[in-house]
DNA sequence: ACGTAAAATACAACCGATTGCACGGTAATG
DNA sequence: CATTACCGTGCAATCGGTTGTATTTTACGT
């Protein structure tokens, strides 16, 4: 049931009922409401794709979520989510835009290069960069606008929205020394982007107060929880005695304070606990996890406006979300 | 920059260059990789829009997450969002089809059928059918295949996927009879058709075992964490001495658990919570919380399925997701 | 050198909508 | 009554690819 069908059926020209449908003011009133009362008869729909295609105005905008390596964490990291939530709120309140989704549990990068190469998308939002720096680099060569959640990286070719992770964690970690904390351990995944700036962020607060940092308690943990929760078990048995814990996730950070809980110590009695993106359940479990506000709603907001930047050819630059530190039960008093 | 200038480009008619790049046989290797070629230079890329308009044959799935009213809440709860995500990994596991996610967050019901009416998708998974019953049932009268994430209703025209929301809720009450609690609280919106079947569930359980159910203690609660978190408050308030808390989603469950603790009680020492979904925090929350699992990658797969049996034509039931109790720290001894 | 089969390429229709322009009919105007 | 203006509708081009068929080119045998 096409256009040309209906228009037999009512007995006139397609343009009519292209111009009839669209309620255009070229056809007669009377026209107009027999041939769309005529269309919901026949329960006729519009061939989008062939509209779309004639009128090239609709934005297509592809979302990718790229696996880190481990599988399913992406999927199940709860910030990942949000974020992506928040930008298909973003989009929705521009109108006139369709969402694309893509994600790629298995660990061939190339998927990106390939994603930007074949899809009719008009622009692309990454959610985290992941490993994948080199791959985002070409594939910004490839594409027109393609915006990255993630850290700014000195040689990037593509544009970032983002926390600022090292101030983010420099903070986190000084409330700790604040608490009066002396031994501490790192927990995250240093091969990612993110984390290493949140890693030195961490080691430069340490600096600053005079503490060294022990290598010995970084962990480079997996990001997965059973395997984070195994770190520090580990490192409980291994190296006791510490007093703080810097997690580069809420999703980590739940994982350390179980640790802990099984190890027969208390949080934060015994290691005060900090983790980083605050979501939505740090502020509900037990104890409510100290954390590092990243503004799902601004990063949303800001990766589509950064994208329809592009898309204007304007310029942008990669930017910052606002980061606060929010202190909760994981970190206050003994 | 578009097939026929690179036509112009490479001195031949854009069919030989459709061919080429198609690797068709019909044209010459030379000319193949001369054109092939060509391409890469000139950073020559198809408008897909205008191929899958021509060909016709690829597949788009639209995703409905819709708001529960509530405003940001099925956005931020992790189930909703593992769910989208398993989604995702099925259909890009069956290949070759584009995901379309579209989120709504007023409380308008109709842009369910607006979406339906007139986005070009081939096919539309709806996660979780919130209050909106009466508009997927209209809705299911304009597609061809839509398949909803949600509870089986008597008069329901749409295709479910779903738990079995009063037995899985059955067993969970079950399981707090088994560990001798007597006086029992159900949190959830019972408006919501899932929570509805999930509290006759409650309801049958205490009857079986011979206890009356007080109607006083059961919380309408909106879906919002703080705002069941203050609705558990109040109770503690005016109905105390409660032993036993069934949540019909793990949110509502930890929102409780937050509230028993404020209110100086413990759980599961004065009050054992019981949640539903079994989100991947469940097993590193404090105590770890018991909770009946929906298994999220059986469920994505099972939308898929069961929308591409009705894209096939095949006819498809509603259908069941198994269920299981995971029994945790929140219900086990005193 | 010529005829012919096979190989390589070009032509043109088509997918389903939109839209500038042409055309015919009616009403308004002189 | 003739002329003009305007209004409603239809024609046909167009978007950017794909593909069946026609046409040209090539290669080969005699």
């Amino acid at each position: 049931m096409k256009m040309s069908d209906l228009a037999k059926l009512a007995g006139v020209s397609k343009s009519t009922v292209s111009r009839a449908l669209a309620g255009s003011e070229r056809v007669t009133k009377e026209t107009r409401d027999r041939i769309q009362q005529l269309a919901i008869e026949h329960n006729y729909r519009m061939n989008m794709r062939a509209r779309n295609f004639r009128l090239q105005n609709i934005l297509t905008i592809g979302v990718l979520l790229p696996s880190n390596g481990q599988a399913e964490w992406l999927a199940t990291d709860p910030f990942v989510l949000e974020l992506l939530g928040s930008v298909a709120d973003a989009l929705e309140a521009k109108g006139g835009h369709e969402l694309l989704l893509a994600k790629h549990s298995n660990n061939d990068p190339s998927w990106i290069l390939e994603f930007a190469e074949t899809r009719s998308v008009d622009g692309i939002i990454v959610i985290g960069q992941s490993l994948y720096h080199e791959e985002l680099n070409k594939a910004a060569d490839i594409t027109n606008a393609m915006v990255v959640w993630g850290a700014q990286l000195p040689d990037q070719k593509y544009v970032t929205v983002g926390t600022d992770n090292y101030q983010g964690c420099k903070l986190a970690t000084e409330h700790l020394l604040a608490q009066g904390r002396k031994r501490f351990v790192f927990l995250g995944d240093t091969r990612f982007p993110e984390t290493q700036l949140r890693y030195q962020g961490f080691q430069a607060a340490l600096a600053d107060a005079g503490l060294t940092v022990h290598s010995e308690l970084t962990a480079y943990s997996e990001t997965a929880s059973d395997a984070a929760l195994n770190y520090v078990s580990e490192i409980l048995d291994q190296q006791p005695g510490f007093d703080a814990l810097v997690a580069s996730s809420d999703m980590l950070a739940f994982s350390a304070i179980k640790a802990i809980h099984n190890g027969g110590l208390s949080v934060p009695g015994d290691v005060a606990v900090v983790g980083y993106d605050d979501i939505t359940l740090s502020e509900y479990s037990n104890p409510t996890l100290t954390s590092v506000t990243q503004n799902r709603r601004a990063g949303g907001k800001a990766l589509v406006d950064t994208l329809f930047d592009l898309l204007d050819n304007k310029l942008a630059q990669s930017l910052f979300i606002p980061t606060e530190l929010v202190a909760r039960e994981s970190t206050l008093g003994r």
